[in-house]
RNA sequence: GGAGAGAUGGGUGAGUGGCUUAAACCAACAGUUUGCUAAACUGUCGUACUCGUAAGGGUACCGGGGGUUCGAAUCCCCCUCUCUCCGCCA
């Protein structure tokens, strides 16, 4: 949520700005401004016919204790009217303050200026491009295939116990996935990150908190019964540790690192591009999310690109960065580098994380303030990135270590597996 | 799931209708004193909205929501959560 002093100050640079994401607010944010006026003339009101009341009161609590209880009795009858006027007065204010709150998330937040022009996927823009794309003969296998041959992701059980999109993983491909989660944790922790394990499952308020509620409520599983979601990732219920904090300046940056399986609903998807590992119901993901002061946090969005980078030079798997363009960015994205591997059997480039720097969006809606050296209660930035997502640099892995012996798995990985060949 | 007790500022905790402008203590911050540290003393010490160039005002907030009253932290109703005991349970 954009902040209503920032639209109040800049409305034409709101609107120029979120005309890079293809986004038109001209209308919203002269709505949106002419209903902040009407909201504090009738505070004003309000205030002033309260403030009269609360005299009053005073008086006739005086009053009593002398014990006029005529002229007590006098006033009492000119608090009616107050009365009822605060009360209509009351009624407006809290109609007003709903109505400009729902006209307030319709707003997106505002790109960074580096952020490309552009309306969907193919003008985003590649910022550079790392490792060797393999060169596989034309009978590479692609990792769905793979995993059957060496029976280490059965996707028809998944389906018999749960449905499509939960796969269940057996043998050395289980052993790979902890394999995976604990070297991307304790890469995490190396780089200064407090580890968390979060509950996967959260309440409503953490779901506004967030911005999955109310708008993409669809994409979340929800046990109704006890109204609770599951996670679709870590960044819910880790940035919601802070949700109506007031933190000190001195604690930034915040790190932490979560892993946690994610659980999307996927409505709607369908095809080759959700074929085996490439998208799922349930998934693992190691998730890193900063809290950060406002004028360091792009910083920090640079150190999080390196350290996911780092991770995939690790894993020896060739990786390009895009820098997204408006049309393709997240509703509350201010900045957002997506990074793709190549996986060569699909001879695709596939998501596998995505790191982005919120600003105060997030952190307006979740109420996550500090105060600042000039003493002013201010809104923190907050950051998150995948590092990394696990089916898809499984996917990649597979495909590009495949050999005629087997798969090879990469050496900064072996300490992990304990083995270094999947046959 | 059953029974009972609770929820007050950063923390502990007083406060049963107007004397509360939420006491007191602790923590924190600033200053004074002092070789340093510590201690002592003095002062500051919530958030949001709003009026004002400012100084400084106003309003709301004692878990959340409603109600009674001229006036509510205090009385009433609903909800949420926590604790204790019982039941169930990895």
């Amino acid at each position: 949520m954009l902040e209503l002093s920032f639209i109040r100050e800049n409305p034409d640079v709101v609107v120029e700005r979120l005309s890079v994401k293809n986004f038109d607010a001209a209308a919203l944010v002269q709505q949106i401004i002419a209903l902040d006026a009407k909201r504090r003339e009738t505070q004003k009101t309000l205030d002033d016919t309260l403030s009269q009341s609360n005299q009053i009161a005073k008086e006739i609590g005086k009053l009593y204790k002398i014990g006029k209880t005529d002229e007590a009795n006098a006033l009492k009858e000119k608090t009616a009217l107050l009365k009822q006027q605060s009360k209509n007065c009351g009624d407006d204010l809290a109609q007003i303050e709903i109505d400009l709150q729902n006209l307030l998330v319709l707003l997106p937040n505002m790109p960074h200026s580096s952020v490309p022009k552009g309306k969907a996927a193919e003008d985003n823009e590649v910022v550079r491009q790392e490792g060797k794309i393999p060169d596989l003969s034309a009978d590479a296998i692609p990792h769905w295939d793979l995993a059957t041959k060496y029976k280490i992701v059965d996707f028809e059980l998944g389906v018999k116990i749960t449905g499509a999109g939960f796969p269940v993983y057996r043998g050395k491909g289980a052993r790979l996935q902890r394999a995976l989660i604990n070297f991307f944790l304790t890469e995490g922790v190396k780089a200064g990150y407090e580890e968390i394990q979060p509950p996967l499952m959260v309440n409503e308020a953490s779901g506004y908190g967030t911005g999955q509620l109310p708008d993409k409520e669809g994409q979340m599983y929800h046990a109704t019964i006890d109204n609770l979601y599951l996670i679709p990732t870590a960044e819910v219920p880790v940035t919601n540790i802070y949700r109506d904090l007031i933190v000190k300046a001195t604690d930034f940056p915040i790190k932490n690192v979560a892993y946690s399986n994610c659980f999307r609903r996927e409505a709607g998807s369908y095809g080759k591009d959700v074929r085996g590992l490439n998208r799922l119901h349930q998934f693992d993901k190691v998730e890193i999310v900063q809290i950060q002061h406002p004028d360091k946090s792009y910083e920090t969005l640079e150190q999080m690109v390196e350290h996911v980078a780092g991770l995939l030079r690790k894993l020896e798997l060739p990786f390009r960065i895009l820098r997204l363009c408006g049309g393709d960015m997240s509703f509350t994205s201010a900045l957002t580098y997506d990074f793709e591997v190549f996986s060569a059997a699909q001879k695709k480039w596939l998501e596998v994380s995505s790191v982005s720097n919120f600003e105060t969006f997030q952190a307006n809606r979740m109420k996550l303030r500090f105060k600042d050296d000039d003493g002013k209660m201010k809104f923190a930035h907050t950051l998150n990135g995948s590092a990394l997502a696990l089916p898809r640099v499984v996917a990649a892995l597979l495909e590009n270590n495949q050999t005629p012996q087997g798969i090879l798995i990469p050496d900064a990985l072996k300490p992990f597996t304990g083995f270094d060949i999947i046959d």
